[in-house]
DNA sequence: TTGAAAGCGCTACCAT
DNA sequence: ATGGTAGCGCTTTCAA
């Protein structure tokens, strides 16, 4: 069907061992009027490598396997928006594999990537339950990078400090005054929220302030649903595990006449771009998506690219985008 | 590195070609017993076919491209979303490929994922330098599926009715008595939204309404950049290209004061999900995702598993989404 | 019903 | 500096 090396040597009057030299840049065997004559039929013939055959034999396939919970959640497709565009510059495409929270959804891709061959993976909220097969993909060699990561644990991970997070929340919220506080956190067992949690609830437990705790699905729905909890047990500032949950906190806080940040101080995690559109909006904790993609596709084309090089748990900085939710009591 | 079929055939005591058989389903030529064998040897080894080797021999990869403009935009995470999905389903992985509505980008994309030997493309909003790219994918026989198309004589494509969707903005807008409208379109040659505008402005000149027209990109920033025009001109009513140009809009308003739909009715285009969630809730036009994607990945799917199937430009119905963004005048 | 063997297009090694 | 050739793991005739 398409043109092959065979083709471009015939045409160049060459053997095949030339022209995939010349193509893979080994040109110190090469001389340049002969380079030149094979360059002129690769662009006459518009030769094309057949990447399947490349990757039978080097077992490299230049793509990459991305895992992630859900494409429509904002955070995530920022995400996904800058590893992708990263991970193309060099050379790899994507794979892109929703899994809903879903462990053997996620199971099943990390098997079906694994035998596609990926030369690495980027795992988006790995379920604990999936935790054993990054063994597999060391002992298979195969380089990996956790994000958003849930298991705090996992050594090649790219992480931001959370407790911090839960600290910084907590004190804006106690140095406006609040004595009673929420937190919304989540009903799975992700260590990330987890340590968002207790850097907020060790402030308030410092500072003698109530709190209460919901938990509930990392979504806008999760907000809708505990939103009514949160109004009724007469806090006057909650921290929602994430910024969806504020979205779906403010629908029914503006349903019931509760007026934000007057009545009810809402701050959120994250600061995906919606933060700056709602209304009022949203005051939250942020974390780079730019430093997080970099940092992530920078390590793990290193070590696609070296096999010896290696990296431990990296850790990004966050910090409070003040906006128009939160006030003082 | 990996066990292959030679390891399982060796393990059963049978041929590669047998196994292969087996595997394949072509089980018509095999013996119970030595099918249960075969069997038990894969699930002991722990056999998982080579994509790369099965690629090679068959020109089949089990993959389809993805080219959208930006993942970001709600829109197209929400399609990216419904397509994986049903793509996986059927055994298809899914590239993912931001173009950023960058035309060189995009051949770049297509060129590479041709010579990835996907077994078929579905396009989001193709631009038009490179419409002769398909005729391509046609002679090497690739399906391909174009959505959100925006050159309307592409014959393979899912697409919408644009001018019914104008002309359905336009009435709303007209029998609620406004007798000064505006359109906010785009700067780039999109026969798509060049339809809506006609729709509209079809119905206005029909009423004899007047109609002022604006131009900016498709995002949120292009609705802040316009927004003062667009009140400054005096028009009571605006329908906005797409959904998130009316996000943008809302800001802007709300800055200057400008009370929605009091002062100012907008009606959008898409229904995202943010729709529902903005303040006042947004009334636009939708265009539901999941027909869009069912019909997308089923006629690909059927192109892609019988060369003989084709179709052509299926179009899907719309409907005004009343909620609150709209009030008589 | 089963198996031997010829490639698919490419890389890498070994000759020349 | 260039070329011949042995596979990479699989599917698919064709023979047995």
């Amino acid at each position: 069907m398409g043109v092959t090396l065979k083709d471009v040597s015939k045409e160049a009057g060459v053997s095949i061992a030339t022209v995939s030299n010349i193509i893979n840049n080994k040109e110190k065997f090469v001389s340049p009027h002969i380079k030149e004559a094979v360059n002129k039929a690769i662009q006459k013939l518009n030769y094309k490598p057949n990447y399947a055959a490349r990757s039978l034999v080097s077992s490299k396939s230049q793509s990459v396997g991305l895992i992630i919970p859900d494409i429509t959640n904002p955070f995530f497709a920022e995400l996904a928006k800058g590893i992708e565009k990263n991970l193309a510059r060099a050379g790899y495409i994507t794979f892109l594999c929703n899994t809903y929270e879903n462990g053997q959804l996620e199971k099943k891709y990390l098997d079906e990537l694994v035998a596609r061959n990926v030369d690495g993976l980027i795992i988006c909220g790995l379920s604990s339950r999936n935790a054993e097969v990054l063994r597999n993909l060391e002992v298979q060699n195969i380089p990996y990078i956790v994000l958003d990561n849930r298991i705090k644990q996992i050594k090649k991970s790219i992480e931001i400090n959370d407790y911090d997070g839960g600290q910084i929340a907590a004190n804006h919220l106690v140095g406006r005054g609040h004595k009673h506080l929420a937190f919304i956190g989540c009903t799975g067992q992700f260590d990330n929220i987890k340590d968002r949690h207790r850097g907020y609830s060790d402030v308030l437990t410092n500072n003698d302030i109530k709190l209460s705790v919901f938990q509930t699905e990392l979504t806008t729905d999760g907000g809708r649903l505990v939103a009514a909890d949160v109004i009724d047990s007469g806090a006057t500032g909650v921290f929602c595990g994430n910024d969806l949950i504020a979205v779906g906190l403010y629908e029914i806080a503006r349903q019931k006449g509760i007026k934000i940040p007057e009545e009810l101080s809402i701050i959120g995690f994250d600061d995906i771009s919606f933060a700056e559109i709602m209304q009022p909006k949203l005051t939250t904790i942020r974390q780079s998506r730019r430093s997080i993609t970099l940092e992530a596709t920078t390590h793990l084309i290193a070590m696609m690219q070296d096999a010896q090089y290696t990296f431990e748990n990296v850790v990004l900085p966050i910090h409070l985008v003040e906006r128009e939710s939160t006030s003082w009591r």
